[in-house]
DNA sequence: CTTAAGTGTCTTT
DNA sequence: AAAGACACTTAAG
C-alpha cells in the first residue's frame, strides 16, 4: 500500500486538487471546486487497490512536499511559466492505457510553453497518422492539469474542440502562453 | 456553413 | 465478444 497526499491549491488560474507522494512526485492535479474534487480522486483512487489517498496536512510537509506545490501554484498562477518551473518536476501517470501513457510523455517532452500542435500532428509524431481521434481521447483521460499541456493541442482547423476543465479556461491559458512567449 | 464516411481505441453491456 | 462513443479529419454538398 503506497501512501499518497491530496493538496489544496488556489491559484489566479484556477482551484486545483493536487496528489502526490511523499517525494513530492506528482500523480494527480484536478481542477474545479474543492468538494467535487475531492469526491472525484477519492473515487479516482478508490479503484486502485495499492494506493492510499489521505488528507495532507501541515506535520506532513517535507521539503520534496513544499517544493512541488511550491511549483505547481506557479505553474497556475504564471502558466507562462510553467515549462520552466516543471522542469525537474516529476509526475507517474497511474491511470490511463499505455497510449494514453505516450501521448502524455510526448506532450510534455515535446510541446513547450507558448506552443501549440494538433491532434493529427501529435498522431503523426507518434508515427501513428490515424489515431489524432485516439490523441484526443488521451487528452480528455489526463489526469494531470495543466503540467500536461492538453490545452496546447487543438483541431487541424484551429479550433478549440474541448477541454476537460471548461473551453474558457483552454482558451485563457493558451492566450497568458501566447502573451507570455513575445516577451 | 453542414453531413457523411473513415478511423482506432476505450468503455460499457 | 460486441456495440457504441469519441476533445479527429477529410471530402463533398
Amino acid at each position: 500500500m503506497f501512501q499518497l497526499y491530496y493538496w489544496y491549491v488556489q491559484s489566479k488560474v484556477a482551484d486545483a486538487l493536487l496528489v502526490l507522494d511523499e517525494s513530492g512526485t506528482i500523480y494527480y492535479l484536478s481542477l474545479g471546486r474543492w468538494d467535487l474534487l475531492v469526491d472525484l480522486a477519492k473515487k479516482d483512487f478508490g479503484r486502485k487497490r495499492e494506493y492510499d489517498l489521505s488528507p495532507g496536512k501541515e506535520r506532513f510537509k517535507n521539503k520534496m512536499i513544499t517544493r512541488t506545490i511550491t511549483h505547481v501554484k506557479q505553474a497556475l498562477d504564471h502558466p507562462l511559466k510553467a515549462s520552466v518551473s516543471c522542469k525537474g518536476l516529476k509526475y507517474k501517470f497511474v491511470f490511463g492505457t499505455a497510449l494514453q501513457k505516450d501521448v502524455w510523455t510526448f506532450l510534455i517532452e515535446r510541446v513547450g510553453c507558448g506552443e501549440t500542435s494538433t491532434y493529427s500532428e501529435v498522431a503523426k509524431q507518434l508515427g501513428r497518422p490515424c489515431i489524432a481521434r485516439q490523441v484526443g481521447q488521451a487528452c480528455e483521460a489526463n489526469k494531470i492539469a495543466v503540467i500536461v499541456p492538453c490545452h496546447r493541442i487543438v483541431s487541424v482547423s484551429g479550433d478549440l474542440t474541448g477541454y476537460r476543465w471548461g473551453l474558457n479556461l483552454k482558451k485563457y491559458l493558451l492566450a497568458l502562453e501566447k502573451h507570455a512567449d513575445q516577451t
